[in-house]
DNA sequence: TATGAATGAGGGTTCATTCAT
DNA sequence: GATGAATGAACCCTCATTCAT
């Protein structure tokens, strides 16, 4: 029961915050969206500031476990990356909200919130380490992995801003199928030999 | 009274919305950091927020200089996308703090910034045109614009955040002269045809 | 909490505004008077400008009561006048504070308070009734009665002021107890011989 | 030239505060209302309140050289006190924007304000003192001056309330014109029949 | 005298957090 | 665990007043 609560106010919290921006999202807010009260919120989160954490370390969760699905197929590094893109934007589009917090509050106070820190750098970091994984197979040609990690994550979030902006839900589902084409071929080109 | 007080008040907010962020900014320290009193802001800016738009006017009215300048010049269109780039990262290298709240500031305040959005939306509007006539001129292969010029601008913009928060300067100069050749690269063979 | 809060709140701001003026009680110092913190107000009240509605809307209630109970009556309608104004002296003899309220803060905020001009406007009225009724009954002479019960009305009202800034309590209570009959017979026979 | 400076600012004043009430007119506004700057209002008045002060006074000086007028006149003093009404009404009906002023500023700042108090005041002296004239002559049948001549103020300014806070010119003449009538009528034989 | 930019104390309001029930 | 009234520090902004020009 009490692990469902804490997803109940997750999944308020996303609501609220993805359609008035977290410093600008109540407690008291947050918990109406819940249906719980305030004092409850802070039976599952030190502090507002970890609910935000949380919704980054829960996307981060599942990024990871793609990878970690990913990383035993044996298929080439480059092939995982346009799988693990795919699958992010699979994500984002079956949840929108949660593709607008993670573009809009990834910088919120400071950089100075763990969850969110992971994220923004887990991210890069793992495509960096396929990036590398694919340098040494030969199958790209060499670059510095740091930048152009930073760069594809970068291009990546960018596209799902426009997406995950788009109001029209028609459109903006179409956007979110036909950009990961447009971006692994263009990364695909980019990073050939 | 010889320097511009807005532009005082301009430059003293850079450094703290740089530090601190955003929110985080009091007026009171913006103030303090201009050496003029509270009220005197408010004689220059409406509110809090205006202080924002004007930093991310700024920067877009020198970004549009650039492009202006590059508009006349008879170079493909896609040189003069590296060219802008090149112009973009001198500028970071020039102010890392203003880069800093350019990649970080960009989405405070449910977009209803004008003077953020226009920035945000502008910039790759200009890339997107760019790449229009390139295609047109048959130097790069098809693409959607739209996408592209997002995905490319994000490039762009998380390489700028690496750089721009990297403490050392020797180490961020190091990589802002880097970035925009591994970028540059990266992009151009992605689109090559 | 045995007392309801908002009774405190209002209390306590019936002292504070009627020493210092609404303009110039500040929201700390009727917490303060109040024995809660500024923060307790905003949860009993909107902003500061309902505290002083609501003040007026009980004393209004007040009144509509009084009438309420005369209306029954099987009186002449001049006689309810005099009952009315009767009750309405006693009441600021219990609580001159509230008194020294009425007459001063009308027009605060350009008689945008609802609750201020429903006072300010429904009293007038309810007398209005009575004369109406009473010219009917053929209990007095035909009168403008909207002109006349403003008159009735600013001239209890100033009677009230004048009682109610005397500061010696004894002297307030005479002129308190004098005034109806003074102000009762001018209305009913004015000054005429 | 200077004396016409005052006299501009104090008309502008008049405009300013009559439509936004004292505590809401900034010097600013005041200033810009009458063409000039700030700090030349500081070289008339010394402070904001003066400015109210200012309109008072003149407004009793205008009513004290009436009272001037009419010491030597050889009617009753009752009719005197008519006179006087008549008068005073003609000259809110000339300017309705200082009679907002008279009774909506009357209270502003704790009575401390000596020119408001002077006019509030000294008013009803004026009439006390022609009632007791009356009262001595045998005029009207006795009664406590103090208190009846609160309660004609009262009642004069509260019709002039309702006449100058009408919007339609037409009906606030007429108001102005029917209101001493009716008033004078109902202060010399009350409601009797 | 006139100006109006600069001042900064002061005030209304918000909201994350606590804790007694 | 759940509640939600109470808290009060903190913040944005206003505006009467000053004073150098």
């Amino acid at each position: 029961m009490s692990v469902n609560k804490k997803e109940l106010i997750r999944t308020a919290a996303i609501e609220v915050i993805a359609t008035k921006g977290f410093y600008r999202s109540t407690t008291d807010s947050i918990a109406a969206a819940a249906g719980v009260s305030v004092g409850t919120i802070y039976n599952y989160f030190k502090n507002k500031d970890e609910i935000l954490e949380y919704i980054f370390q829960t996307e981060l969760a599942h990024r990871a476990a793609i990878f970690a699905e990913l990383k035993d197929l044996t298929v080439p590094s480059l092939e995982k990356l346009q799988l693990f893109l795919e699958a992010h934007f699979t994500e984002i589009k079956a949840n929108p909200l949660v593709g607008q917090i993670l573009v809009r509050e990834r910088q919120v106070g400071h950089d100075a919130l763990d969850g969110v820190r992971a994220f923004v750098e887990g991210i890069p970091q793992k495509i960096a380490s396929l990036l590398q994984l694919s340098i040494e197979a030969g199958e790209i040609k060499p670059c510095n992995p740091l930048i152009i990690s930073a760069a594809i994550f970068g291009a990546v979030e960018a596209v799902v801003r426009i997406a995950v902006f788009t109001v029209d839900p028609e459109e903006r589902n179409r956007l979110l199928d036909q950009a990961p084409v447009e971006l692994v071929n263009f990364i695909s080109s980019g990073l050939a030999k």
